[in-house]
DNA sequence: GAATATACCGAGCAGTGCTCCGTTTAGCAA
DNA sequence: TTGCTAAACGGAGCACTGCTCGGTATATTC
């Protein structure tokens, strides 16, 4: 079986090497942002003023291409979450961390299959990168729910995939994710009719703000 | 500007033509559910037993092609919607109905966003079709919420949007959907923590079944 | 400066979506 | 039955894609 992932960047790198990876990634970086996950690997090629030959021999695949890029973004969540911990109120604290999520993963559109598939795969680069997500998303998670602002059967995992799901709806009904704060309060607060009015304006729920 | 939309299967096709229209729709029909919505064309003009021509003649898009099979399925959905409003508890028929589209908006993996921009577009043939279903899922959502059971100010888009994502969520999630009561109970349960105890084993909210 | 491992690159292959137009045929009128 | 024609069929062909392969250039080491 041949490896179909990325060699990772590491400092033995020769120096011109070093640079046309970066120039691809920020290549990468903006064409699958502007054009979706399915954009011509040729012109990311082109756009980092590179030969489609070294596009190929740095990631031989898109999916390769893809995980690279966002393993960047998890790092970046990564550390949000680390920092949030420190927030006063845990359900906010969760709540806005969510909304940040949501608007990352939603960034490059059309994430193919084979990615899906990758992040389940216990073996890839970017199962190890999600593993950290999950992780710092445990850990913000139980703070609230310690708080007694969220629900106790309810794992990261779960969390990642539904909040994950409502900004993907949000940005599939509108063309952009001005709704995604809606969706997102919508699986916070649940659509079942409550006893008590927490679904009037200003109630006391977790707020999804910043 | 051109016209990318397929003429619609009247009763004044040409003997030769209506077969192979049908021929088209059943050999798609397998083909996106096995392979995904980016399969071949020519793939599915072969299966048919039709030259290449013939598809385009019929579908001048891939997304035109797409559009008349989820046509076919929102029917179903929208006829299913009507039997149930006949059902005795108006929160477990709407959650019944949720599932079931779920299930099906599911089907095909991968739909493009020329597909997502036609729902929105109030002048495609999909759009009418889709404004069928909305309106069957409102007269659903309504009864429910008179009842008492959901959420006033939730409108069926919302709806429809939330629980699409859930059931794309459970699919991408697990690679299959046994998910997606799971992340249609959160939804419509909601994250944050209750007052009661709604959220044990066995609770008064509507249930997820069949 | 020479040697060499490493990286670069783009022509080329097989496949794709879609078009165009010459060929065939279904349906009808004589 | 026959002849006519509008309609439908079909596939070669174009421009593109993902990906490979091996000749060429170059960064690094001695």
């Amino acid at each position: 079986m041949m490896d179909t992932t990325a060699k990772p960047a590491g400092d033995s790198m020769r120096s011109d090497a070093r640079r046309n990876y970066d120039q691809l990634i920020a290549a990468a970086r903006s064409i699958f942002t502007e054009q979706g996950t399915d954009a011509s690997l040729r012109e990311v090629a082109r756009h980092a003023g590179v030969g489609i030959g070294t596009l190929y021999r740095h990631f031989p695949t898109r999916t390769a291409l893809l995980e690279a890029l966002l393993g960047q973004g998890f790092e970046v969540l990564r550390a949000d979450a680390a920092e949030l911990l420190d927030a006063p109120d845990p359900g906010n604290a969760l709540a806005t961390w969510l909304r940040r999520f949501g608007i990352a993963s939603t960034r490059y559109e059309g994430l193919p299959a084979s990615v899906m598939e990758a992040l389940r795969d216990p073996g890839s680069l970017l199962h190890a990168s999600c593993e950290g997500l999950r992780t710092a998303a445990t850990d913000l998670l139980a703070r609230a729910q310690r708080a007694g602002q969220v629900r106790h059967d309810l794992d990261a995992g779960e969390l990642l995939a539904t909040a994950n799901a409502m900004a993907w709806a949000a940005r599939q009904a509108s063309g952009s994710g001005e709704l995604t704060d809606r969706y997102l309060t919508l699986l916070m607060e649940g659509l079942t009719a409550r006893d008590g009015a927490a679904t009037a304006a200003g109630g006391a729920g977790p707020r999804l703000s910043g």
